[in-house]
DNA sequence: ATCTGTGTATCACTCCACTAATACACTATC
DNA sequence: GATAGTGTATTAGTGGAGTGATACACAGAT
């Protein structure tokens, strides 16, 4: 599968930085399998010309990808998506969801939901966010 | 229990916007059961004065309190946390808690976590923050 | 070498969140 | 009414995030 820019799709007054959707929409394109290891996104001009956006912008999204290392920056050609490497031992990869579980449950008790109620939310996003 | 500002700490460089800090720290005592209904908090001043901010920014996290009704304002005498009462459907209620699952979850799969690890870290934090 | 395609560094501008100083409004108590 | 305790409205200053214009550096094709 080709990525092109139509995939993608900005909305500048949503509040969240333009950047920070870029970004999310190619997780969200990688955890969903649209996007293999070893593809190449497009440039940051042709991404930032469809989009209506200044290409520096474009440019900040890869940046912060290449920092958590999704992506890899071939110079001269493009950005490639790495192969997802999964480092760590398996506790500190689970250490390092926590902090985002503690918060949902936090809300959660806010909202008055029992431990069955939550688990149930859970089994519907794990279903919707196949592996 | 009586409630006083030295069971409150803020780090103004964290980052994190100390009147957010101070949201969180109650909600955290909410649902820890060290705070309840009734309570009044510490005076925006007696607060301020503890921890070293201006009282704007204790009033500021109080109205924020106020608005998600965790807390009622008494004129002239204080904040009193209210009656925990949980509004709207369970259906409704679950759906406030998916966005956050669902954040949770993406960054689970980015981090090779399969549904039962992902399930074994939430019971873990399921105990740590009881009902 | 030149050209055209990549991404990047730098700088400047804007906007808004955060914080604080000050003055105000309300309530209880004396 | 005076006083002292609540919280609030208004205003201003500061800092940083987000965005974009411009100029640059690198790689490949010709």
């Amino acid at each position: 599968m080709t990525i092109t820019p139509r995939q993608f799709e900005v909305h500048p007054s949503s509040g969240v930085p333009i950047y920070l959707q870029i970004v999310e929409q190619v997780n969200a394109l990688i955890v969903g399998g649209h996007l293999q290891s070893g593809e190449m996104l497009p440039s940051v001009r042709q991404m930032a010309t469809e989009l209506g956006v200044n290409h520096m912008t474009i440019s900040k999204a890869y940046s912060r990808l290449e920092a958590s290392g999704v992506v890899e920056r071939i110079r001269g050609k493009g950005m490639m998506l790495k192969e997802s490497h999964v480092t760590g031992t398996l506790r500190h990869r689970q250490s390092e969801l926590q902090p985002l579980l503690e918060q949902a449950v936090i809300r959660a008790r806010q909202l008055g939901l029992d431990d069955q109620q939550i688990l149930s939310v859970l089994k519907t996003v794990l279903r919707e966010i196949q592996q």
